[in-house]
Parts: structure tokens; sequence; C-alpha cells
DNA sequence: GGGTATTAATCCATCTAAAGGATTAAAAAT
DNA sequence: ATTTTTAATCCTTTAGATGGATTAATACCC
């Protein structure tokens, strides 16, 4: 689709999902502090915040601080107004989160399953969804996001990539999950969901751009430019497990062949089954023990990171790489630490406000945190015409509809 | 600055833009043609055509094709209503271009001189900017584009890279020039400046995603993405210049320290000056010759560019990667064929409209005529709150105004 | 050749959403 | 108690897209 003509309806809507994102992001704004950010004037302000006050999206609640003119009252978003859920989908596994509108997290559950069966895939997704849903029963639901690995190959996307998944390639996901559901889904790269967590509510809240490099099972970058996701012509940018290495950073051995910075390479590198080490408290145990093979992987990566860094650096610019994954945290700090000092880039600029090079906050759950802001991105930021939501699909779909009758709002028509 | 409100006169401008762009952009076309890429309606886009020709922006031109209806009128821009300038600051010299509103060359001059005094240069420039413009005196100028290398450094930037420019750090470059010359100046990365050329009349026409390499004194990667150029946070994106390559590839002996794929790297192989090899004639030559350094540079640098164009694909999904820069075509393309057979990526895929990788089309003038289209963008495209048009200057610059009353129009009045 | 269908473009009235200017309300400063 | 300052709202205006009807020019059909 190319570029389409504006309007009125278009600008209003464009200002209702600007003010409500302001204030879901932010601690309580006035409608005084909405009218410095946006430029519009204190009129146009007070009828969108009544708007959103009469679509129950929006409390308002006075706050008396020791300024000099009339208190301002500040305006937040009210919790219960919705809820969002987000799955990621992993290759051994499932993570589900529920989390209310101001980004509570509601409840969390993780299943172990093989997924190399979409039909059973779909029923574990909708058993998940049902137990979390039933946590906060009362509560609209504004969609499911889902993250899963993915990699967009000729016409159709493949999912959980290969090898074993061929019985997801040419699978419409989104609508699939739509109906096992009965839920609006959006699908997402689990690089990507996890940079968009980690940029709403983890290290890199405040940035436009910044890369979020997310090894587990596979690994991939999810690369935020200008406060959106680059995704590349076909939605495979960030797939940096595929790039060549140079000889020495190959890595070889048991591991050849397998992904670098992957679960199956340390598992493979241990001899172990990476399904194995996956599992709670494993890895952190190796770490302690600083188990000599675990030292070797973390090197060779590190080693790699380096590289990487300098790479994403010069060709994207960002202000910060973050690292996160399926890795604990204690990991995550020692191959960063290891990956020190970085390699010469534009980056290397005295005056900078983050370090170059830094973990995520979120830990491993942040894809399936991400997944569950996907639908309150797709109904309420104000870019969601340069946005697309067409992964898994065989169709697009609108979501300003929804946004405009959600919450319980008097349904204006049902045309 | 964070995103803004939008209103009724946003909305106007921002139709006009797209209208006018449209119709610049075609080889003419109805304004029933406009309503159906627009969305807009026939009313509203015969008001803003009306508005178009008001100002002589735009003339009609009746066009019987056998079809069934009344004929369709067509709109083409008019091609007197105005001309651009655009300037490519190169290490050793000046390309100046003058070009109308339909984008036909009007003129063209090259100056070589030595650039390392930024006083001297804006002499230079204004010089060839006011030879330029007597070659149609009657046309209005919109604006003087400007590519040269740019190197934003802390807080300011660095033009014309290292060494022996210190004089131009620190330089509101944009700004001088527009002193020197008269006419509102914009600055552009040279790499950049090539990219949105052969986007808008060379190779890459119609594409949404690409990557251009510029190879000239130095290395530099013009990056668009979704359509616009990719600039980073610090307006550093594409510096692949910086880049460390792998032991095999990092080119030692008399060509140690020089960036790859430069000139000057090619001239310290041939132990002859960079500027000397430059000269027109000199490269073809060597070539026609097969000179064995000249094959050995080129060896060298198409291994390069094989892994780059891997790391390019995987990191940002283009349709394609051109190749363009200060080398002739004869060289371009045989890079190009020794390049192939391409590493794996992401774009190695069946279906694809584009070769993964090929040569410009507008050669090495591709960085001046982009710098001519930088205007005709910056007044013209409806994307212009995503573009941003900062740099080298200490404040921004509001092109909108200068929009509105361009083209002899009626000055609606002088607030 | 005349009537009809089809399409392009325009006229006039309406509607939507932001802006302008004045007003009300609540606090702090004097 | 009066004045100043600031927040938020009321009423009116305005810009610009939209809807429906109209005019005009052509091709198609008999």
């Amino acid at each position: 689709m190319t570029l389409m003509g504006s309007n009125h309806t278009y600008s209003g809507r464009y200002n209702r999902r600007l003010v409500f994102d302001l204030i879901r992001s932010g601690e309580g704004i006035s409608r005084r502090g909405l009218v410095d950010v946006t430029g519009l004037k204190p009129q146009t302000m007070s009828n969108i915040c009544k708007d959103l006050i009469d679509r129950s999206l929006v409390v308002e609640t006075i706050r008396l601080e020791g300024a000099r003119g009339a208190p301002q009252k500040e305006l937040r978003i009210r919790a219960e107004a919705g809820c969002c859920l987000g799955v990621h989908i992993d290759r051994d596994g499932l993570v589900g989160i529920l989390c209310d509108l101001a980004g509570q997290e509601l409840g969390r559950e993780t299943v172990s399953a093989s997924l190399q069966d979409p039909k059973d895939t779909m029923r574990a997704i909708a058993g998940m969804v049902q137990r979390l849903q039933s946590v906060a029963p009362d509560l609209p639901a504004w969609g499911l996001g889902v993250a899963m690995p993915t990699l967009q190959e000729a016409e159709f996307e493949h999912h959980v990539g290969p090898p074993g998944w061929d019985a997801w390639s040419r699978l419409p996901v989104a609508e699939a999950i739509e109906e096992a559901c009965g839920l609006p889904a959006i699908i997402e790269n689990d690089a990507t969901a996890a940079a968009l967590a980690e940029l709403r509510a983890g290290r890199a809240v405040g940035l436009s751009h910044y890369v979020h490099i997310f090894a587990g099972h596979g690994l991939g970058a999810g690369i935020i430019n200008d406060g959106v996701p680059l995704q590349g012509f076909w939605s495979n940018a960030g797939e940096i497990g595929l790039l060549t290495w140079p000889q020495e950073l190959a890595g070889g051995g048991e591991a050849a062949g397998q992904t670098p910075f992957s679960l199956d390479e340390l598992a493979a590198m241990l001899g172990r089954e990476s399904r194995e080490i996956a599992a709670p408290g494993q890895l952190d145990a190796l770490y302690r023990q600083r188990d000599s093979v675990l030292m070797r992987w973390l090197d060779l990566n590190a080693r790699r990171l380096r590289l990487l860094v300098s790479l994403l650096e010069n060709i994207l610019d960002p202000q910060t790489v973050v690292v996160g994954g399926h890795f604990p945290a204690a990991l995550i700090d020692s191959l960063i630490d290891r990956a020190y000092p970085l390699m010469p880039s534009v980056s290397a600029r005295g005056h900078r406000d983050m370090p170059r090079l830094c973990a995520g906050a979120l830990g491993p759950d942040a894809a399936a945190i991400g997944a569950a802001m996907l639908p309150l991105i797709a109904h309420g930021s104000p870019d969601f015409r340069r946005l697309s939501f067409l992964r898994g699909r065989s169709q697009p779909i609108d979501f300003e509809h929804r946004f405009d009758r959600v919450a319980g709002a008097p349904a204006d028509d049902d045309t």
C-alpha cells in the first residue's frame, strides 16, 4: 500500500491515539502537560481527554502540588479498562502473560510441550489463554500478541524455524490462533517483541534507536529505528542468526553448524540436550561452578559479540545495544563483561547517556511481555500507520474500528 | 522532538504535498488516477489540483485515449516552475548540477580544487552556483542540496573527514553555504544522496527498501528503509567505512590502514596519488590493460563485497544492494561479477524482482544528482515530518512556509 | 444517427475536528 | 482582601474533507 491521503477523521484518531499513548506511558500527566507535549490547543486537549474519560479509558485524579495557579488534574490510564494477552511460542514450550492496560502483570504461565504440530499448539495456546483470562474475567481483552521465531521465505512465513517445522509454513498463524482463542491476534518476531518490551518497560525506555540482540534457541536482533520496529522488505530484518562469521569465530568441533549464541550451540558443546540445559537453574549452576566448557562458550561468544556490536553500530547507529534472551542474567552479564573493550565504531563517542552495550532488564520472558504489548500498540500507538500487522495473515486487519468502540464504551453504532 | 498533534492545516498540507509528489514522480496522471492512489474523494482532488495549477506548479494536458467515458485530463509538473541545485563536495573537487522541477538536467559543472579551507570552498561553491543559475536565470531556485562526506562526532558534525579537515568541524555548513549562495541549503551525507538519486531516477526506482554502497575516497552506505533514508540516532548510520574486517579481508601491505573499497586504497596499492587515478579515463585504461595490481584490488574487494552484502541483507532485509561511487562502470561491474556467487542470507529467495546485487545506473555523479533532489524532497515530499534536515545546522529550518508561497504564486500574505 | 451507458470533473451544501478569544475557577503572592 | 497566575472550559469560527447531485464528454448498441 502506498501513501494515502489524510483527512479530519484521521487527524482526530491520530490525536486521540497520541494522547492515549502519552497518558498510558507516563506516570500521570495533566491536560496542560499534554498541551505542552503535543502542541495542540488547550480546548482541543480538553475535548480529547473528555472523550477518553467518557470511554472509561482514562481516569482523573486531583493532585495538589505547590504550584502557582489552579491545581492540575492528573490523568492516568484506567488499568481495569482492559487487558492484553501475550504468548511466546518457543521451540520447547509456551510462556503466557496477562497484563492490564497499565502494563501491570496479572498472570504468567509456562508450559513445556513439543510444538511440532500446529494443531496441538493451537489447542495448548487456547487453553493457556483461557486460564489466563480467568484470572481477570471482568477485564475486556483487547487482544492477543504472539511472539515467535519467524522467517519469511518467498511467499509465506516459516515459523518456529527448521528443521521439522514444515507443518508451520504456509499456515496463516494469526488467523488460526484467532479461531482457536476467539481473540484478535498479532504475530511478531520474538526478537522484535523482546525489543518492544525493553523499549516500553525495560532497559530501553525513552530511546528511539536501539538494537536488541535476542539469543535463545536461535539468534535474532530486534531493531528499533525512529521508535518503530525495522522490519525490512520481507520482514526478515535482524536475522543475524544467518550471518557468516570469520574463520576464527566460526566455532568448530562439536558445535559446528549450530547457530552462534544459541542454547543449542552451548548444549552441543556440553554434549547435552538443549531442552535439558534450558531448564530453570541449570545454567546458573553451571556458571557458579565456572564450568570450563561454559567458559569456553562464553569466551567465543563474547568475541563474536564484540564484532557483532560494531557491525550493528556502524550500520544502524543506535543509541545502545541491549542483550537479552533465554539465558540467565549472570551469563548475559558475563558475556557483556568479556565483550569489553568494544571495537572502534561510530558509537565510540565521548558523550553518551547509555553504555554502548548492556543487558536487558526484563529477563528471559521479555518476548512474552512484548507480545502482550502488541495489542496495546496496535490500538493505542499514534504510529499505527507505520506499523504493519500482516505477519502470519492472509488478509490485513483493521484495528481502528476496534479502538473506537473498545472497553465497554457506548457502542456508537454497529455498522 | 517528540510526536506532535495533527490538525486540518497539517492534513491539507500533507495532501497537497502528496499530490504534488505523485504528479512529479509520474509520467502524467489524471485527477481520477490520483483519487485511486490516494483514496481521497474526487472533489477533494479537484480542489487540490486547482490549487496546484493556480500556483503554476502543475499544468493540464488533454490526452485522448481509447477509454470509455470522458477523456482524462493529464496533469504534469510544470518543469519551468523552478529549478534545484545540487553540489557534491568531494575531497578533491566539486560537482554541481542544475535541474528543473521535472528532474531534467539543465547544467553540470566539475571543478577540481583543494577544499581544505572552508572559506575558499564556500567561495568556489558560490561561484559554481552562480554560473549554473545563469543557465536558467528565469527559473526560481527552490534550493541547494549539498552532498558531502559527513561524520557526526559528539556534539557536532565533521565534514569531509579526517585528516586535515579540522577547520570543517564545528562549522554550521548549511548556514555558511546559505550565506555564501543566498539559497536555502540542505546538507546530506554523500552516500545517502546517491541512494536518493538511484531511488528516484536510477536503478532503485520503485523500491522501498534498499542499500546503496557508495565507494569513492571513502566508503559509505546509503540506506533506504520504508522509502526514507535511515539515519540512525546520531545520523551516522551506514558508516561502513569504519567496519572491522576479518583477518583475511583486512588487506595489508602498501594499503594497510586505508579504507576498504576506496580510491585511496587502490592508489596506495598502485603506488600512485589518489587524485591522479581519479582523473577521467585513468582507471578505465588500467582496467582495459587488466593491470595486475588493479585485478588484485578487485579480487580483494569482491571478497569483501560478498561478505558485506550478506551482512547488510541479514540485518536490513533490503530488496537489493546497489553499488556505485567514484569508479567507472566497468570496474563496478567487474567487482559485482567477482562477488558472485553471493553468500547465503535471508535474501537468497527464489522469487525476487531484482538481483541481490547490482550496479547503480547514474554513475559517479549520483551524489550530485541526489543533492539536487534534496530541495524537491524537502518541499514536496509528504513524508517531510519523517525527514530531518538538521545536518550542518545549529537551528532547524522550516520548509513548509517556503512551499506555500513558492514559484511566483500570489503571496497569500506576508505575516 | 439517436439513445444509453460510462466515466471525469465540478457545483453546492454539510460535517468534522481543531483553533481563537473570552470566561470561570482555584490556588499563591502581596 | 486584592491581585496575579495558571488550569480548564464555553462559545464561535474556520479549514478542509465529504456526500449527493449535476454537467460534460466519450464509447457502445441498436
